[in-house]
DNA sequence: ACAAAAGTGTTTAGTCTACACCCATGC
DNA sequence: GCATGGGTGTAGACTAAACACTTTTGT
C-alpha cells in the first residue's frame, strides 16, 4: 500500500541569513535584489524551494552556492516561519537557516543577471521582501546568544586573527565594549587559540601577533564536559 | 496575477515533544499508539498535518487537543527534520514543538478509541515510530540546555511547590545531584519566587514551605537586562 | 619624534563550593 | 521516641571587574 498524504499542501522554502564581517568589524547581512515577483527588485534573503528529494540543510547549501556562489561555511538551521499569510500568493512555510562566513575568503558575486547581490549592515536594512526583517531579527538574536556559549565567533574571521580583530568581533556583535586585558586573560586561558610564529603586516604600528582557533582541541575538550563562555 | 506556485510540495506536520514531571519526580515524555498506517499499532509522537489557514503554532496546540485534551501550556519550537525518507511513503517535514506541563493540573486521555496515550520515561523508551527517537533526542537536549538559561522549569511543577521539588526537578533534567543550601540561597536570592503562607499537607514529616514563581516580576527584570541563571 | 595600536599585572569585590547539625511533624 | 525530610551559616578558593602605563613599528 503505497500513496501519497492527499492532504492540501503548502510551499516548504529555506532562507539563510548570511553575517559576514567587514574590513571595519562591521556586522553585516547578505541580501539579494530579487528578480522574480512577488517583491520583483525588493531585497531579500538567499533562498528557495525545497526540492522533493533533498535534505533541508542540502536545499540551503545549494540556494547559497546558486545565488552568491558561496560554498563550505558554517551552517545552522535557525527557525521555521509558517504564518498563513507571510507570501501573498500562496501558503509558503520557510525554514530559516543562518550562516557565518569570512569575508576575506569568500568573494561573494550574483550569480544570474536577474539578481543582485550586497552587503548590508544590520543597523541600516533596506524595505525587505516577505517576513524577512523578522527572519534576520531573529538570526541576530541567535547568534548574540550564542557567540557567549560557544565559539562560533572564529566562524566570521579569518584563519588567522589578532586578538584584537577577535575582541572587536564580539563587542560588535553584543553591543557592547570589552576590557582588553580581561578579554585578552579569559580566551587565553582557555587554551583554545594556537598562538602562530607568524604577525600581522602591513600596519603603520607595532604588528600583532597572529593565532588560530584549535577546532580539534575544543572538540576534544567539549566531550570531555568542557563549556565555552566568554 | 495570482497563481499558485507549481513546484511539486511536500507534506508538512507537526509533532510535539510533552515533558511531564510524575509524582516520584521522574520525567517523562507523552506518547500515543497509533492507530493508523504507518505504523500503525507503535508510540508515536502526538502530532499531524498542518492546514493551509493555520499557523504552525496553533497546529501544534490543536493535536494536542484532539489527541490528548491537553489545552494551555507552555509550547516552543524546537527544530525542522526534513530528510528525504523520514516518512516511508511521501516526502513529509515535520516541524517538531516541544511541550512543558504539570501533571497535576492536567489529566491526560486518549481523545479517540483507537489511540492510547500513555507516559514514558525517558530512560525507558518504547521503540518508536518514524524518525521520533531523533526528535526526543534533540528535545532533551534543548530542556536541558533551556532550564540553565530560562525559568521554565516552573512550568513542569504545580503552580505551588517547595523548594526540594524544584531541586528534584533541576537534578532530574540536569542529571547531576546539588548542594541543598547552595541551591537554595542562589534561587532565592534572585527574588523571583513568592513565599507563601502556606504549607505542604499530608506529609508523615515537618512540612515544607510553599513558594510560588513571580511570572511578572520575572518579565520586568528580564527587560532590565536581568539574566536568569542557575 | 610622534601617532597608533600592542601588550602586560594587581587589587578588590563578589561569587561559588564544600560541608553538618538542629527542627518540626506524623506515626 | 524515632524516622523523615525541612531548614539554616560560614570559611576558603576562585573568578570577575576595574584600572594605566610601557613597547614596538611605520611614517
Amino acid at each position: 500500500m503505497t500513496y501519497t498524504y492527499d492532504y492540501p499542501k503548502p510551499s516548504v522554502t529555506v532562507d539563510c541569513v548570511v553575517f559576514g564581517l567587514d574590513a571595519e568589524h562591521d556586522l553585516k547581512i547578505m541580501l539579494i535584489q530579487r528578480g522574480v515577483e512577488p517583491f520583483k527588485g525588493e531585497w531579500a534573503l538567499p533562498g528557495g524551494f525545497v526540492k522533493l528529494d533533498e535534505s533541508l540543510e542540502a536545499a540551503a547549501f545549494r540556494e547559497l552556492k546558486e545565488e552568491t556562489g558561496v560554498e563550505e561555511i558554517f551552517l545552522e538551521q535557525l527557525y521555521t516561519f509558517g504564518t498563513p499569510d507571510r507570501d501573498p500568493r500562496d501558503r509558503v512555510i520557510t525554514v530559516a537557516y543562518y550562516a557565518l562566513i569570512n569575508l576575506s575568503d569568500h568573494p561573494i558575486h550574483a550569480q544570474t543577471d536577474a539578481e543582485d547581490v550586497a552587503w548590508y549592515s544590520i543597523q541600516e536594512l533596506p524595505k525587505l521582501a516577505f517576513d524577512h526583517d523578522q527572519i534576520i531579527a531573529a538570526a541576530s538574536e541567535r547568534i548574540k546568544g550564542k557567540l557567549r556559549y560557544e565559539p562560533i565567533g572564529f566562524e566570521l574571521l579569518p584563519k588567522k586573527f589578532t586578538l584584537t580583530q577577535l575582541q572587536k568581533l564580539y563587542e560588535q556583535v553584543l553591543g557592547m565594549q570589552l576590557d582588553k586585558r580581561n578579554f585578552r586573560r579569559k580566551i587565553l586561558k582557555m587554551d583554545l587559540l594556537i598562538k602562530l610564529d607568524e604577525m600581522q603586516t602591513g600596519v603603520a604600528h607595532r604588528a600583532a601577533r597572529l593565532y588560530s582557533f584549535n577546532e580539534g582541541k575544543y572538540q576534544e575538550l567539549k566531550r570531555a564536559g568542557f563549556n565555552f563562555e566568554l
